[in-house]
DNA sequence: CCAAGAGCTGAACTGTGGTTCACTCCTTGG
DNA sequence: CCAAGGAGTGAACCACAGTTCAGCTCTTGG
């Protein structure tokens, strides 16, 4: 016997795995799934064809872990955009903060938002959107939750509203995401979806005295 | 010359147009457009596969006109549902209607809703998914309008608050929706989307007095 | 320096459907 | 009854990506 693989080679295959995803995410970023084809993603990042496959075993695992790890850096931004308000501000300003967040990231990086929340993709990335959107559900069901403990939100069911949340935000955006969509006013777009979200949790624009 | 299409064969060939139509929406009805191959369509509507291709350029075509017939039936619907109540029914029980509708015409046919709202499609239908979007916005749309003209609810932006109610109403669906869905209550997932919707349009549960 | 083994290469392969087209079958007007 | 022309047929075609694999290169331990 001879051959070992060392850490220097394995962090150089590492590397090499690490061009191939970063090479997709910005395809996907900046295309859509449309110009991330195998041969396009290993051009890109410098490798052959071939040797995509000796780091995924497929398209489909490809594309799923660039999706995920993706969507977990949004879901992140956002959390910590909701965290970074103190555990004592009313619920009403966290969802307003998370919303907030959400909107100005996905029009930030509008293709990328459009790939992760609404581009037709193959079953198995679906599969991982519906986690990304149970993730920012979640988010907005805990803060909300906490809302109704505190007596500051009426009663309801918080994970119908955390998803109609998200609904409601990725739907409000897919017309100015979509790549010939005028774009509006962004930040009367926030503040008009801001609203929207507080009065759907609070039931009024200002808590109810 | 001899030959002159007449009005039989004229209505022979709109027969199988409409055959042809009429097996796309089964099969997407059933198992969603992935089983809408045109080669199944045809053998569906009992002609050749090449058939098909005298009656639409492309497949992308029937697809459009199948998903166009089947949303503009459920628009119609549901504005019919909002419609029903009479013009002086204020603006928060019509949107409860209309929510309403749509959520159980949704829950009645899932896969049928599942392929108008969120499964995966070609750019060709996907477009037409956008007008059917709008479509629904735009009943919304009316009733809230009206609803602040007449002072029932808060000066808000309509078409956004319209288009958030669309994706609110879709994305809650969509769990549920989802072929593997386990299948909640009904009635508890009406009542509280509509609440939901009810909440995000005046600001309250109930209006604030 | 060499043998062994792992990674890399990229041209060739493949499988899946959409699409075509040469042909047959009908219908129509003369 | 016949010529003209459109409807219908379905097997063959083709385009396009994803996937494979035989050969090559580089690294390692002796």
């Amino acid at each position: 016997m001879a051959y070992r693989p060392t850490q220097r080679t394995e962090a150089r295959r590492a590397a090499t795995r690490e061009r191939i995803v970063g090479a997709a995410h910005e395809l996907v970023a900046r295309g859509g799934y449309r110009e991330a084809a195998v041969a396009a993603v290993a051009a890109r990042a410098g490798v052959a064809t071939g040797t995509v496959y000796r780091h995924f075993p497929s398209k489909a695992e490809l594309l799923t872990e660039v999706f995920r790890r993706a969507s977990q850096h949004e879901v992140d931004a956002t959390r910590a955009a909701v965290e970074a308000l103190g555990p004592g501000t009313p619920a009403a300003e966290r969802v307003a903060a998370g919303a907030e967040s959400f909107i100005r990231r996905a029009l930030r990086g509008r293709r990328l938002a459009w790939a992760l929340l609404a581009e037709p993709v193959d079953p198995a990335v679906e599969a991982e959107r519906l986690a990304f959107r149970r993730a920012y559900a979640a988010i907005f069901s805990a803060v909300v939750a906490d809302g109704i403990t505190r007596g500051e939100l009426p009663a309801q069911d918080v994970s119908l509203t955390a998803a109609a949340l998200v609904g409601a935000l990725g739907e409000a955006l897919v017309g100015p995401l979509s790549p010939v969509g005028a774009r509006p006013d962004e930040d009367a777009l926030v503040a008009g979806l801001v609203a929207f979200c507080q009065r759907s949790i609070t039931g009024s624009p200002e808590p109810c005295p």
